[in-house]
DNA sequence: TTGCGTGCAAAGGTTTTGCATGGCA
DNA sequence: TGCCATGCAAAACCTTTGCACGCAA
């Protein structure tokens, strides 16, 4: 639960409206920081850290975690969470491809995971691995 | 497609011999290392890297990235791949629970994201995030 | 004998932290 | 004025890599 007051510093109103500019899509911290900087609004990157550990506290925006030796995503996703807009993410394990699904279906996932095995599935926060069409095809198997 | 011919060396079946006693956990390569040293059997560390990159490649061993910020776990699966037994696992935002889960039910998500996405679903390296039981209770929603 | 495997140490890259300073409320 | 936020630099962390030596085939 958060207590603490929060201020509305101007770095935090610059990364905001940076990640505002790029909904839809994931960015990284470092190019965060390089884009910034090349626009003249830099910011120190243990402040774009801590801010979207704060961002991502709140759910405006999500965090993906691709792959342990990439960079983590972020992604604006506005402040009016719980939205009904369930987005779920598939990332092809070979050519790094990201795939943004709306699919009802997938959200009976959540219900079976949710009555079967009392695991309330977050689905802005996961990641479906796999291979995507092409590359699978590619693929001898 | 690996051409290179595979020397059995002693460090090798060190490590296949204690995944084997550990099937069914999921243990980091610094625990392997710690272990091993502590029963007289150390192995460099660079090499359970190397030897744990092979036998993932060969299918011997799944390699899990449960969170960017944790090392990542190995667990024995055996000679005998594309074994039938599908393992998804669901970890816990707030306590940090990884639980694993043999469901049926479940693998329709395989075939769903399959014929209707054309997406090829990698269980093995798919973590569901969300909250555990008693998480979820504790939240105020 | 060939060349893959090993071990040590150091590099690599992302994220976090310590601490003094700055700025919102 | 009180405290949170910032920024710099350094630390922390897991994993990979370079290189000389060892050992399986």
């Amino acid at each position: 639960m958060r207590t603490r007051p929060l201020y509305r510093t101007k770095q935090h109103e610059i990364l905001v409206e940076f990640l505002k500019e790029h909904a839809g899509e994931h960015v990284t911290a470092a190019r965060i920081c390089r884009e910034l900087k090349a626009r003249g609004t830099e910011i120190g990157q243990a402040t774009v850290y801590r801010q979207l550990e704060r961002l991502v506290d709140e759910g405006t925006v999500n965090k993906y975690i691709i792959d342990e030796n990439s960079p983590a995503c972020f992604e604006y996703i506005g402040p009016d969470s719980h939205s009904s807009e369930v987005c779920f993410h598939c990332k092809c394990e070979k050519c790094g491809k990201l795939i943004h699904l709306h699919c009802e279906e997938l959200e009976t996932i959540q219900e079976h995971l949710k009555t079967a095995h009392r695991f309330y599935l977050n689905p802005n926060r996961t990641v479906f691995y796999g291979l995507c069409e092409s590359c699978a095809g590619e693929t001898v198997r």
